[in-house]
DNA sequence: CACCCGTGGTC
DNA sequence: TGACCAAGGGT
C-alpha cells in the first residue's frame, strides 16, 4: 500500500471529522495541545472511553490546573475524583507521576521516549502519544484502535497476540512525518466511530480503497481475540453500620491488591465457593465491625470485575455514638463518615452500589 | 508472558 | 439484555 495515501486521506478526513474534545486542539492546528492535558487524558483514556473520560478530566482541569497543583495536593483527594473511573492504580501513578515531573523536570514534561518511559503509568503507547500530540514528534502510536484499523487494512487473520509485533512494524509505516500528532488521533477517532468492532462502517471510511479485509469481506471478524475465559464468582457479606447521627462506618482498603487505597464498606473475604453462611470455615458474624442487630437487606448487590463475578449479600446495622469496634474490623483502618459526605468520597463504583443498595435511596 | 487491575458505553 | 471490550501498564 502506499503510505502516503493512505496518511495523506486520513489527515484530510480528519480535518473535517475531528471530534472537539477538552484536551484537542482544532486539526491543522498552529498551536500545540498543552503536555499536560495530553498527559491527563491519555491516562484517563487507557481501557476507558471517550464519553466516561470527559466529565473527569473537565474535574481534574479545574481542581488540579497545572501538573504543579497535581503534584502539591494529597493522593486521598486525587483518588476521591478518580472514583468511580476504574484502575485505580492510575490514580496512584498519576499522583507519583505529577510528583516525579515536577521534582525531576521542574515541572515540564521531557519529550524523550526513555525519559516518558520512566514515568509511573506512562507505557509504550502513552509514551508515543504525548510524544506525537504534544509534541509533534512522529512516534507511532499503537493502542487498540490502531490494532483493528492496521489488522483490517492488511487482513492480517492470525490470532492478534501473535502479530502484536507485525502490527506495530506495519503501524510505524504507515505513521508520516509530517503532522504525526493529528494522524494519532485520526487513526484513534477512525477507530472509536468508523472502524469499530462489530459493524465497521466501511461505506464512509476514508481508506476503505486501501482495506485489504474490506475487499475481501472479512472486516467485521478482524482482529482475531483468543477466546475469554469464564469469569468465576465469589461472595460474601457486607456490613453497612449507620450511625444515630447518619454517619457511615467505612475502611480503607490495603495497599496494594483490588482497589488498593480505596475506602470499602466493610465485608467479608469474598470467597470463590458461592457457599451462603461460610467463608474459610469462619461464620459471616466473624467479619462484623461491630455488634447489633444485623439486618439483611433482601436480595444481592452484583458486580463484574475484570476477572471475577461478584454477589454481596448486604446486612445493615445502626448503632449508638459511642458504639466501640470489634478487633476483626481493622480498627485503624475505620472511619465515620457524614451522610452528606459520602459522595465525594474515594468510594469505587461497587462500595457506591453496597451503600446505596443498602440505604435504600441513591448517594 | 500471563495475569492482575474497574467500569460502563455500546449494540 | 447480556456480552463484548475500551486511547494499557505493572509485575
Amino acid at each position: 500500500m502506499e503510505n502516503v495515501a493512505h496518511s495523506a486521506r486520513l489527515l484530510k478526513w480528519y480535518d473535517v471529522h475531528a471530534r472537539p474534545l477538552p484536551w484537542r486542539v482544532a486539526p491543522n492546528s498552529n498551536r500545540r495541545a498543552d503536555p499536560y492535558h495530553v498527559w491527563l487524558s491519555e491516562i484517563m483514556l487507557q481501557q476507558t472511553v471517550v464519553k466516561t473520560v470527559i466529565p473527569y478530566f473537565e474535574t481534574f482541569l479545574q481542581n488540579w490546573p497545572t501538573v504543579h497543583d497535581l503534584a502539591d495536593c494529597a493522593l486521598e483527594d486525587v483518588l476521591k475524583r478518580w472514583a468511580g473511573l476504574g484502575y485505580y492504580a492510575r490514580a496512584r501513578n498519576l499522583h507519583a507521576c505529577a510528583r516525579m515531573v515536577v521534582e525531576r523536570y521542574g515541572g515540564v514534561f521531557p519529550t524523550s521516549e526513555k525519559e516518558l518511559l520512566a514515568l509511573p503509568g506512562i507505557g509504550p503507547y502513552t509514551a508515543a502519544a504525548i510524544r506525537a500530540i504534544a509534541f509533534d514528534q512522529p512516534a507511532s502510536v499503537v493502542d487498540g484502535n490502531v490494532e483493528r484499523v492496521v489488522a483490517r487494512l492488511y487482513a492480517l487473520k492470525k490470532p492478534l497476540r501473535d502479530i502484536k509485533v507485525l502490527i506495530r512494524q506495519k503501524a510505524a509505516r504507515l505513521t508520516p512525518a509530517k503532522r504525526p500528532g493529528d494522524y494519532a488521533q485520526a487513526m484513534m477517532d477512525l477507530g472509536a466511530t468508523v472502524c469499530t468492532p462489530k459493524s465497521p462502517a466501511c461505506d464512509r471510511c476514508p481508506v476503505r480503497e486501501n482495506c485489504a479485509a474490506r475487499q475481501q469481506g472479512c472486516a467485521a471478524a478482524l482482529p482475531v481475540r483468543a477466546p475469554k475465559k469464564a469469569k468465576p464468582l465469589r461472595t460474601g457479606t457486607a456490613f453497612l453500620v449507620v450511625r444515630d447521627d447518619g454517619a457511615v462506618l467505612l475502611r480503607q482498603r490495603p495497599a496494594k491488591g483490588l482497589l488498593a487505597k480505596m475506602l470499602e464498606v466493610p465485608a467479608t473475604p469474598w470467597c470463590r465457593k458461592p457457599e451462603d453462611g461460610d467463608c474459610f470455615g469462619a461464620p459471616v458474624e466473624a467479619s462484623a465491625p461491630v455488634e447489633t442487630n444485623w439486618q439483611c437487606v433482601p436480595g444481592f448487590v452484583t458486580h463484574s470485575f475484570t476477572h471475577f463475578d461478584l454477589r454481596l449479600e448486604v446486612r445493615t446495622g445502626r448503632v449508638g455514638q459511642e458504639q466501640p469496634l470489634l478487633h476483626q474490623a481493622f480498627p485503624e483502618r475505620c472511619r465515620w463518615v457524614p451522610r452528606r459526605r459520602l459522595a465525594g468520597e474515594a468510594l469505587p463504583g461497587v462500595m457506591r452500589k453496597i451503600i446505596s443498595y443498602g440505604l435504600g435511596e441513591p448517594l
